[in-house]
DNA sequence: GTACGTTTAAAACAGTTGTTTGAGGCATTG
DNA sequence: CAATGCCTCAAACAACTGTTTTAAACGTAC
């Protein structure tokens, strides 16, 4: 019933959960996706998952703390991906190995990204969805958990942006994050204005698609000069 | 039932709804975009609008109805400003007083956006909010209104940038407009990635402000030469 | 006055929600 | 053997959901 418990010392330490619990996570996470939190009865995930209602509760302590269980069992490895990624740069910029321009550090953001959407295994591109639906759905059960750890690396690619484009005011940096992440998050969510229910003249759900037009895009706008502003 | 039905031809046919159907569309509205459709109950809509319980059936057919009125009763004007504006344009174009540019096209969108963000009377950056939670939801309340206005927009704009960008391929111009409307749409929407249940360096809540920063950033974007892709 | 359609009021409807309970299974340990 | 943990199960809990029903108030027309 439970199996091996290998926590290896460098490996990520996965069998955290039993294989009731896992199940349980599993379809959870793909019917928060779906779905919504609020839209998703504890009946419908134990059916799915083929488990007894009652083990939701026994497992993790309610459905709010399952969906931070959900949420935080993908999110971790992925901001320790992009914080390594951040390091590295770092470590090859004053190595003189690198250059610290805005497109090595919106890599930073990207590879991640990329790795995340391909590898089912960490929840794929369902995981970015269920990002980008916590954030407009704000919900109350994430909010501690994610304002810190969430925070930090904002704050570090905040800091990374502002290095790579110093004839920017700090104020300008902000907004250029602001915007260019805004764009790539929602592109590897899926989120597509345009198609919203209909077709898209886009097939926006291959990453390594997205990424090509997704990049330059968002380089050329970190890079706009200012002032480029409305005429009428 | 049906009261007082003003169709003036130029004007807005606004006292469609009685007060007590006004004063729930309102409540209604505010709810919904601070909890969500499913999060938002009849009962507390109700209670904060003063009215009855029962009033939402009776002036509304059932929940969806009414969540497809609130939503409606935005969508349909801000619709028409878009479509007047690429007429507009159009004109202007072909009397030879305007360029078609790329920017003409962006502020075709960017100007309704900005009306409605700051006029309350008609939503308002509510609505702006609802239109983005719609967009990651899926609700099967408004995919068929919506699919069939929006579609027929989104179309109009498509090919709008596609005259304005002569030089770029259909697959392209897609990409560009799926990924400049996401920066803008999101950003009008106040969807702050980087915030995030926390505090922002970017105070992205000014209309006046989100416009300055946003139009150089898309059209930018817009602008990209092709190939500026990552390195490695 | 009565009669009418319109609007509101309170109560009840059947169904679903998250959560808890208490009994029991099943392996490991003494 | 009994005892101990961990876990699963079916059933029940109170609270809440959208919706319907029934009665009453309202202004207007006859």
């Amino acid at each position: 019933m439970k199996s091996s418990f290998l926590s290896a010392d460098a490996g990520p330490a996965e069998p955290k959960y039993s294989e009731t619990a896992l199940r349980i996570l599993e379809a959870a996470e793909r019917l928060f996706v779906e779905l919504g939190l609020e839209a998703t009865s504890l009946r419908l995930i134990t059916q799915q998952a083929g488990v007894n209602l009652a083990a939701v509760n026994y497992h993790f302590r309610s459905k709010d703390a399952l969906f931070e269980a959900v949420f935080a069992r993908r999110f971790e490895p992925w901001a320790r991906d992009c914080l390594r990624e951040l390091d590295a740069l770092e470590a090859r910029a004053s190595a003189g190995t690198a250059r610290f321009d805005a497109e090595a550090v919106v890599m930073c953001y990207v590879r991640p990204a990329l790795a995340l959407s391909k590898d089912p295994s960490r929840g794929g591109a369902l995981f970015v969805r269920l990002f980008s639906r916590v954030l407009v759905e704000n919900h109350r059960a994430l909010r501690e958990t994610l304002s810190r750890e969430w925070g930090h690396l904002v704050s570090r690619y905040t800091e990374a942006l502002g290095r790579a484009l110093p004839e920017l005011t700090a104020e300008e940096v902000a907004w250029r994050l602001h915007l260019g992440f805004s764009v790539m998050f929602h592109a590897f969510a899926g989120n597509d204005i345009l198609k919203l229910f209909g077709r898209s003249a886009v097939s926006a759900r291959d990453p390594d698609l997205i990424v090509k037009h997704v990049v330059p895009f968002v380089l050329a706008g970190m890079a706009a000069t200012r002032g480029e502003g409305p005429s009428g």
